[in-house]
DNA sequence: CAGCGTTGCACAATCGATTGCGCAGTTCAA
DNA sequence: TTGAACTGCGCAATCGATTGTGCAACGCTG
């Protein structure tokens, strides 16, 4: 009756030892000298786990203890290369600290990511760490998650929530990106946006809008595209190459708007950067092997993912330890597709072209 | 005492209306009937549980049903675009038949797989999906697995294990790239492989043997390369580069390692693919924008995802269904990245031609 | 009105681990 | 010899849902 392969449970181990469970659970977390049993019961107990290779039922545990050692995640798109980076960055980190992670795409879908929060709280993940969709969508549910358990956003900031949060800075990203171009003599600089209404898109443009007006330059007319995929890059770069405004640079505010950039620029001629210097976000391992290699902002992505579980664990930890806000700096990473006009108004040779 | 602000669990529900635990749980399944619950006891219980917002525990459940409504996902590197493409299928499509996703990054090390694969069984995955790292490794902890829960294999066989499995017809895409390269007048065809002992990779360096000796053509001195990183495309290729072969032509086992071929060869001087043709595993947003634009092997990984998924599915449903395997077809997208040498020895200028 | 069938639901065991409480048994001092 | 103090560990409740069994109460027939 009794099945040999079976994985020896804490009770089976137990019985076989003629103990009872509530002594081998004692011994096995370490609480027998809390509770007085003795060093040859412990011993007995310790070395039959060892030899048994026991494994207690983390189900019944969880059960009993109100806590999975688990941990949701929650992103727009998994296969997006910048929430790729951050998924195993936090996975690997969580299963250092002994969570598993259960990871949900929401598809940049309010709706979608409602239910995905449902399934989180269903499945009594212990925290949170989320990339929300829009700024105050599923709010209530998320207040309800955040209520019981920690969350931690990341990437970006939900402001009316008073959440703990890493984001990198964004706005800095976006000036250092626009006094680049200018330093090079450019002054037409438009920005193909991701996501309207998320917040690392936001404050890229408000970054960019802040740095133009401080720089005397206008936005008016600059601001073109509307989601993060390679499409919508193209067709916002459509746009923006036969804009009246006559742009000479252009921030792409995700590394996929950047590939539709080069696609669109390439379609209607435009030669990168002598036509159309291009700053683009978030680095990849192919940004610096396109032509021109890319010149780009770059998040710290793995110090945002570690610094988010080190703030979920943080609360997991001290319940009542208060919600922080972390903001990671951004580099500039100088590369090919920006043209110095100040020096030849445009036309010589391109890539290798460290500027003389 | 009460929190009226607590989820209403399925017994505190029972409770508020007078009924027995027992009754709810039945009702809720849809066993009314069978149990002969009063239509009028069942309409109550529907309707408070409606406006209630019931939600039972599902730890309780799993841990009485012995189903957690999860499924593992093992992947060696979840940034790995094709993996988090495949990894994002996967995820969508077990939420649309009520599974939540734990996923792992076996980081491409068996220990690590073997340490995580403990991990899904402690947390009693109802199944699993895993991309082996080796051929041959963690099987022991992988048998115990597939005894007790179904477990699909996705893009790496494991030739020894009985498990359902599907992958993409890696050798036959190999043949693919090669007869291609070969109409065009390439003779000497190097392959720049990714991680030596995996499935995918073997089996596509033995399609490029296959097809070359087909041809007459020689292997010896023409494979390079071990790892599918960036930095491990390079190394090989500039191996390559140098080799007396002097290979025309390179296959790219991986996308990545296209990148590192790309970059060794624009270090080395040489043009792509004037000096140097190439033929890149795996379609990638970035594959068509780059220049010049990559001659792809592509696998359908959504389709790879969606197969694996529901190859699993099946087998939950029926636990005797037998482990089937499916190969998907892959197909070969032309770009740019191959040179025709039968017209044009080696001259006159492709693509906008960056070197002087 | 006894006896039987039917209806409608509750009891209690179960899934395994955790934990407060307390019971036997031993030792030692008074 | 008795009680206190201590040692070593088990009992049973608990976490919440599921499910086989069984008990009342009702209606009906003879």
């Amino acid at each position: 009756m009794l099945d040999v392969n079976a994985p020896p449970s804490l009770k089976s181990l137990a019985a076989s030892l003629g103990l009872s469970a509530a002594t081998v659970s004692r011994v096995l977390s370490g609480q027998a000298a809390r509770y007085r049993i003795s060093a040859a019961t412990r011993d007995r107990i310790l070395a039959r786990a060892e030899t048994s290779g026991l494994v207690v039922n983390h189900l019944a545990r969880s059960l009993r203890l109100q806590r999975t050692l688990s941990i949701g995640l929650v992103i727009p798109d998994i296969a997006n290369p910048f929430f790729a980076l951050l998924a195993r960055e936090i996975e690997r980190q969580a299963r250092r600290h002994g969570y598993s992670v259960i990871v949900a795409d929401s598809e940049e879908d309010p709706a979608v990511e409602a239910e995905v929060l449902a399934l989180m709280q269903n499945r009594h993940v212990d925290g949170l760490i989320l990339a929300p969709v829009g700024t105050s969508a599923a709010t209530t549910l998320l207040r309800a998650l955040a209520a019981t358990r920690p969350c931690v956003l990341v990437d970006r900031l939900l402001p009316q929530a008073k959440l703990a949060a890493i984001t990198s800075d964004h706005r800095h990203g976006a000036r250092l990106a626009v006094a680049h171009l200018i330093e090079r003599g450019h002054a037409r600089i438009a920005c193909v946006q991701g996501h309207p209404g998320t917040f690392a898109n936001d404050e890229r443009v408000a970054g960019w809008r802040a740095a133009m007006r401080r720089a005397g330059l206008a936005t008016a007319g600059l601001l073109f595209g509307a989601g993060y995929s390679i499409a919508a890059g193209r067709d916002g770069a459509r746009a923006l190459l036969e804009s009246p405004a006559q742009p000479t640079a252009a921030l792409a505010l995700g590394n996929l708007l950047a590939l539709g950039v080069l696609q669109a620029a390439r379609e209607a001629g435009r030669r990168v950067p002598e036509d159309l210097s291009l700053v683009a976000f978030d680095d990849q391992p192919w940004a610096g092997v396109m032509t021109p290699p890319l010149t780009i902002i770059d998040q710290p992505i793995a110090d945002l993912g570690r610094e988010a579980l080190a703030l979920l664990l943080e609360r997991l930890g001290r319940r009542d330890a208060p919600p922080r806000r972390r903001t990671l700096p951004v580099r500039l990473i100088e590369r090919g597709s920006v043209h110095d006009r100040r020096a030849r108004p445009a036309a010589s040779s391109p890539t290798p072209d460290p500027t003389p």
